[in-house]
DNA sequence: GCCGTTTTCGGCCCGACTGTTTTCAGTCG
């Protein structure tokens, strides 16, 4: 039973108690509990072994007992018993928009309902009008919801999400009346995946901007329209939100609007502790005098604490390293020298190696690495070592040419199926840098896939293993593979793991990089990139690492060539 | 059910939008 396995009892626990009208604080407090779990990298059953349960945020005596019962019973009998009164089609009715805990329960309650086609069925018949507290809006609504349901893009990669947004900024920074317009939600906070776009703006005239937010091209469907705040859904099938309040309550709206819900609820809290009550429009004494915060740094500063960056906003211990003077110093982009992992028309890169030094000059960088295919992977024309040494000819003298920018001669070598390198030791002696990555035999077992990983880091030529885990965002899970062993063995070895930038790929991501600077293991921001204009995702990257807690001194591509070379086996 | 430079008991983030319940509950972010 993984965490994760637990913390979803955890939620849907406090869904069905939702549903029965429990104590509100209770329900609170599993999905605090579960939120706990969801985050913490450590297995359970082996914080439980170290007595150690207790320190995840959340878990108290009652759930430490009941996450006892599930590690030893693989059941949990509270959970057993409100699935004999609650089935589970109830709770997949919380899913269409606008049905919450409430109505849930009212059309099981009184329709016997618990399926959403039965839902939709219902609503089209005329039957969701005849219920308490339900009119024909409302069933209209929720017949609407279920379409929307169907109809709603799932997650989107924050590749494909960045550039969305910027398009509705633009869209909504020509309304004449829109001042300072930004993005915000997650995609501010660069995390891999968004499930909105959320727009915020100050203006004077805050209803003008919504009422021009509703009309832009883009927009499909308004959702809801107010004063201050409007939904839309684009034709794309993207959910935007927009908010839109005075400039002197800019910094406030900035930091409500940025979240996490979880690190805003306990900035809130923390603002209670101080006598003060904090919402987007700023904080209010309790004498109802009021403290504007017209930039985000007067949120923080109002209750004693540094600015935190977006990225480190999920109340995973900012606040505690905040207050002790201990927020760390993010990788940032003008920390990076250069790009480790790319590709050119040697193997199935779009460009010469030169165009990809050219374009890695243009960024600033000193050095790029082309690390090109092995000659295993047939379908991207992967070298052999008569090829590479042909290869390493041009390099020489492009390196000749460009210095002291240099292109450091590398290759992505295969890590085959039997755990074998897809080159022999003297090629991969020849060459200034060694990418090891896996692209096949992705179904092993754990312990094969680990000793797969393991005898590449062991390998005295290898510097760096790509794309770690082999997540596909949306397309493929990560492999299955102990990621605690890898980086005792990365450690032991000092390899480096990549941060692949990839837009599909993000891969380690932010909760493994986290794991990684914790246990002082090295990394590589890399783009993959095939193409010279594919080196600008490194922000993508830089995105994973900075929500890991990443600093400069964590990554190695912010080294200087000579250091690097020092660094690399 | 959790938790403590206010507290081991009494708190627990806050506001907008919508529909229907003529004063507010439900849902959402």
């Amino acid at each position: 039973m993984t965490n994760k396995d637990i913390a979803d009892i955890f939620y849907q626990l406090a869904d069905m108690l939702e549903i029965k009208g429990d104590i509100r604080y209770k329900i609170i407090a599993y999905r605090k509990a579960a939120d706990g779990i969801a985050h913490e990298t450590q297995d359970l059953a082996e914080l439980r072994r170290q007595g150690e349960l207790r320190t995840i945020p959340g878990v108290g005596e009652k759930i430490e007992a009941k996450i006892g019962e599930l590690l030893d019973t693989g059941k949990l009998r509270l959970y057993e018993e409100l699935k004999q009164e609650i089935p589970d089609g109830v709770l997949s009715l919380l899913s269409v928009p606008d049905v919450g805990p409430k109505t849930a329960w009212l059309i099981y309650q009184k329709l016997g309902i618990h399926s959403i086609p039965d839902l939709e069925q219902a609503a089209r018949a005329g039957k969701l009008r005849t219920l308490p507290g339900l009119g024909v809006k409302s069933e209209e609504k929720i017949l609407h919801g279920i379409e929307v349901l169907h109809r709603r893009s799932p997650r989107i990669p924050l590749g494909v999400a960045l550039p969305v947004a910027q398009e509705l900024v633009a869209g909504l920074a020509a309304c004449p009346q829109a001042r300072q317009v930004i993005a915000v939600g997650s995609l501010r906070r660069r995390k891999a995946t968004v499930g909105d776009l959320d727009i915020m703006a100050a203006s004077s005239q805050p209803q003008a901007v919504v009422d021009c937010f509703v009309g832009l091209p883009l927009v499909g469907e308004v959702v809801s329209h107010g004063d201050t705040k409007a939904t839309v859904i684009l034709k794309d099938g993207v959910q935007a939100d927009l908010m839109v309040l005075a400039a002197e309550h800019y910094g406030s709206l900035m930091q409500h609007f940025t979240g996490s819900k979880e690190h805003n609820v306990h900035l809130r809290e923390l603002s209670l502790s101080k006598g003060l009550s904090f919402s987007e429009y700023g904080y209010t004494r309790r004498d109802g005098s009021a403290i504007l915060c017209p930039a985000e740094e007067d949120v923080y500063r109002t209750i004693g604490l540094p600015w935190i960056p977006p990225e480190l906003r999920e109340d995973s211990g900012e606040f505690e390293a905040a207050k002790a003077g201990r927020l760390p110093r993010l990788v940032d982009l003008g920390d990076i020298k250069g790009d480790l992992h790319c590709h050119s028309n040697w193997s199935d890169g779009a460009a010469s190696i030169e165009e990809m030094a050219q374009a890695a000059r243009g960024r600033g960088y000193v050095y790029i690495a082309i690390t090109d295919h092995s000659k295993s992977l047939g379908i991207a024309h992967g070298l052999d070592e008569e090829r590479l040494h042909a290869r390493q000819k041009e390099i020489d003298a492009l390196n000749a040419r460009l210095a002291p920018f240099r292109v450091l001669s590398g290759v992505e070598v295969d890590i085959k199926a039997d755990a074998t390198l897809d080159l022999p030791d003297e090629a991969l002696a020849q060459l200034d840098i060694v990418v090891a990555s896996i692209h096949s035999g992705f179904r092993q077992d754990r312990q094969r896939m680990t000793q797969r990983l393991i005898a590449a880091m062991r390998n005295p030529h290898v510097d760096i293993i790509g794309h770690p885990t082999g997540i596909l965002l949306g397309e493929r899970e990560a492999y299955d593979v102990d990621f605690e062993a890898l980086l005792a063995v990365a450690q032991d070895t000092g390899t480096v793991l990549e941060v692949n930038a990839m837009p599909n790929r993000l891969d380690l991501d932010d909760v493994h990089v986290r794991r990684a600077v914790e246990r002082g293991v090295k990394l590589a921001i890399s783009t993959d990139a095939h193409r010279p204009d594919v080196l600008a995702t490194i922000v993508l990257g830089l995105g994973m690492a900075r929500r890991g807690w990443a600093e400069a001194k964590d990554v190695v591509n912010t080294m200087t060539m000579e250091k690097l070379r020092a660094q690399l086996k």
